[in-house]
DNA sequence: TAGATTGTTAATCGATTAACAATC
DNA sequence: TAGATTGTTAATCGATTAACAATC
């Protein structure tokens, strides 16, 4: 069964299904609706049906989704569905809690390696994993075949520091370093700007004052 | 001059002209093509200008934009012409990198509060900021006319948070806490998930696998 | 059978891309 | 004037919404 490449629009939705999924089944339900999972995602009904409708039919008419099933179908469309590792470059305060985070939240991804350049941090410990010097990266990528990095470094070091993970077998990137990368055309880049996701907000403020003042 | 409702489509690459023209009126570069900022941003130049034009004609035919200019008029369209002010509620990992990278990175926002209700971070200062309790939240609110949060804490917590920012005047949210809130209409949510970002990225390396396997 | 809910097809909407006239 | 680049209109593309037939 070979999978079709899906728009990364509906992928990126599979997750939040997958948590709830997560959830209901750890209280023992065993079926949801399409209109349940929309009122606890926002999303409607017909979206939610649509997204999953893509990969194959799930669900049960009449009935629902059982829950058990779907996720099993979720985490092998996500590819979650196997050992998963994740390395985060970059062991400055975002970089730190960013490892932390995964290592204790998420679920189905690995923290195998948090890497840096400065003394001043390599050595530290969280949550019981080393902060390494960034010589030691590429042994750590090959020895645990990481596919997926978070980079949490300062722009000026991030294109460096990208193609020594592209040169390393490394095919995304979570990039939090506010500046385009470039990468070969198979590698994946998905930036996470965290000052323009604060500064389009303020947008909504202005918007706000003009229907006040009229 | 009414300003039109935009699409936030738009409105979230604006930051991204505006971080660029910072970095250009450094280095004392006057003019800027259309086709020069697509090189730098990865957007092609044909969309640049249409979202450029989408709330004027800021340019020179023939020649291209200036570049204090331009800045000017983004600096307005966003809502950045003016005091801005911001509070980080949750000082664990999360929230204290996110308010020391605003604190030190973010040149038009000012982060006037961090908050928590635990003893073991209420007091510890962040560049010079100490973590107050939660109760102390309203009054800086009222003080500083606060309208954009930033929401770091437990998703079990969420909820009641919000409530109250909505209260005390706060009309923009950016939410980490992975689950979905209940605001009124008025109120923007903007949400970010670092467990799902990472999860969805994993999807582009089982199509790798796929390919390998042809 | 009647009620419920999925899965699919058609219609709509919005955003991006392409083409080019306007004009510096 | 010739060359360059914007701003705008038209065409395309993709995603969401609506409607409903299929079926448990």
């Amino acid at each position: 069964m070979p999978r079709r490449n899906a728009p990364f629009s509906i992928i990126r939705r599979l997750p939040i299904y997958l948590r709830i999924l997560d959830n209901l089944i750890k209280k023992d339900v065993d079926i949801i609706s399409s209109r349940t999972l929309s009122s606890r995602t926002g999303f409607t009904a017909e979206q939610i049906r649509k997204d999953l409708a893509y990969f194959g039919a799930f669900g049960t008419r009449g009935t629902g989704y059982n829950t058990v099933f779907l996720r099993e179908k979720l985490l092998n469309i996500i590819g979650l569905d196997k050992e998963n590792h994740t390395i985060v470059v970059g062991a400055g305060d975002l970089g730190t809690a960013f490892g932390r985070y995964n290592l204790i939240k998420n679920p189905y991804i690995g923290v195998v390696g948090l890497f840096d350049i400065s003394d001043e941090v390599i050595g530290k410990s969280v949550e019981g994993l080393m902060v390494q010097h960034l010589d030691c990266m590429p042994e750590v990528i090959d020895k645990y075949n990481v596919k997926v990095a978070i980079l949490t470094i300062p722009s000026s070091q991030a294109q460096t520091v990208v193609n020594k993970l592209v040169k390393s077998g490394v095919t995304a990137i979570l990039n939090f370093a506010p500046t385009k990368l470039n990468v070969p055309d198979y590698v994946h880049v998905h930036n996470i700007d965290l000052t323009i996701e604060l500064q389009s907000l303020f947008y909504f403020t202005v918007l706000e004052e003009e229907k006040d003042s009229v």
